[in-house]
DNA sequence: GCCGATTTGTCCGTATGTATC
DNA sequence: CGATACATACGGACAAATCGG
């Protein structure tokens, strides 16, 4: 729900242009002139354009103005810098999803899990191995771990379809940090196993650590996919701080 | 030169954060107590912590407060989500760079650059092999093109130092954006030939587009690593926009 | 080179809304 | 219900960079 004003802004300047009203390397209107176009202070604005500035939509001058580097050819299939679950970048780039269950277990973690995960040691966990298929190639091995006391009641059945939608939908837990680091790690017999790696023998494996609006760290997820069909896009910006 | 106020409080916060006078999952001082601490706006406040939330340090909660989420034994040989040239990451992690220049050549951009590094058909441009070597193992092969419009008189010796510091010191170009798309590929007999791949058969590519104050893209570099020494780290926010 | 107009960057103060406790 | 805390929005002031005359 948006009704945020300048994220309404935002969202209207980033259409106009990816529908190319202001062209490559065009610069956008004024703040002066954006003010008196959405009849609001400055200040809003300037969230407004900050966000475009952090997607990598355009960049700001001092003194000139603000300029689009929006190129549509490179538009990626993912979101630059979001969260964003399988099921629905699938669905958004127009690909059938599926899930298989590989493994569903209840644990606790130990000190060789709490090193990599995160986890404090004796915490009760869901331990979840997933399958995820694209068009029917096994594209991705997932490696979950939920926190039981914030993702209660998970079932086979949830995680067979999607765990996000149960806990957005039904527990109403909104993920608002994710922690993610990304690798390349040579392939392991389980990879192997369920994953048609065709001749690479290894993987991009992405570890993610995702916090609730508590502040609580309740998933470590291990991401392991196919290398043909991995690409993780970002906008980097050089800072005074 | 961070004279704003803003970053110095950031700075500031952050680092009461590493240094644990602020406990993980910990609350700050609320944003009230924060502006008498630092005699300053409740905007300037606002600033600094809005900068601590995008590099994962801590998380708002609206009626709750600001919890700290940074946990050091998580803390990772890059930056967060900036720019930083190799020698300066090296340097920041006390290990002796080297590096070696394959290839130095003046060229035009044909059909087949351009489409894939995004530069215009016709432009004039530097392509520049180099060999990156950390405690004298190779572990990046670099291929750079630069716009000989911007980057001018570019010379094999500078490129055996540091391109960076040539582009900020002495040209003061100064980098604001870089657009960066995270893959793994097969290796090729070139990577094979200079980096010590071991048994993979796979090496972490980013490519980069890199813009000026102009925002112009002037750089376009593709980073070919050894998987075993590469780690790239990110913070996602879900936003409502 | 200087000056004024334009444009973005920083900072301040205030008011109101919303969520938590 | 009231107090506290963060979220959004407005308006104003001055600084810094750019550009044209």
């Amino acid at each position: 729900m948006p009704k945020a004003k300048y994220a309404e802004i935002y969202k209207d300047l980033k259409a106009k242009i990816e529908s190319g009203t202001y062209g490559f390397q065009e610069l956008l209107p004024s703040e002066n002139h954006l003010i008196q176009t959405y009849d609001c202070s400055r200040n809003t604005i300037r969230r407004a354009v900050s966000a475009l500035v952090t997607d990598g939509y355009v960049q700001t001058m001092q003194g000139k103005g603000v300029r689009n580097i929006f190129q549509p050819a490179l538009k990626t299939s993912f979101t630059i810098g979001g969260i964003e679950s399988f099921k629905e970048s699938a669905l958004r780039n127009n690909q059938v999803p599926g899930t298989e269950v590989l493994h569903f277990a209840e644990i606790h973690t130990d000190k060789k899990i709490a090193s990599h995960t995160g986890f404090p040691v004796g915490a009760e966990l869901y331990y979840i191995q997933r399958l995820h298929y694209l068009d029917g190639k096994a594209l991705i091995l997932n490696h979950n771990y939920f926190l039981k006391d914030v993702v209660t009641d998970l079932t086979r059945e949830i995680a067979e379809n999607s765990i996000y939608e149960y806990l957005e939908n039904t527990l109403h837990i909104s993920i608002v940090t994710s922690k993610r680091i990304m690798t390349v790690e040579k392939m392991t017999e389980i990879d192997e196993k369920y994953l048609d790696l065709g001749d690479y023998n290894c993987l991009a494996v992405v570890s993610s650590q995702t916090y609730n609006s508590d502040g609580i760290m309740f998933e470590y997820t291990q991401s392991r996919h196919r290398p043909d069909y991995f690409r993780f896009q970002d906008n980097a910006t050089r800072r005074s701080m």
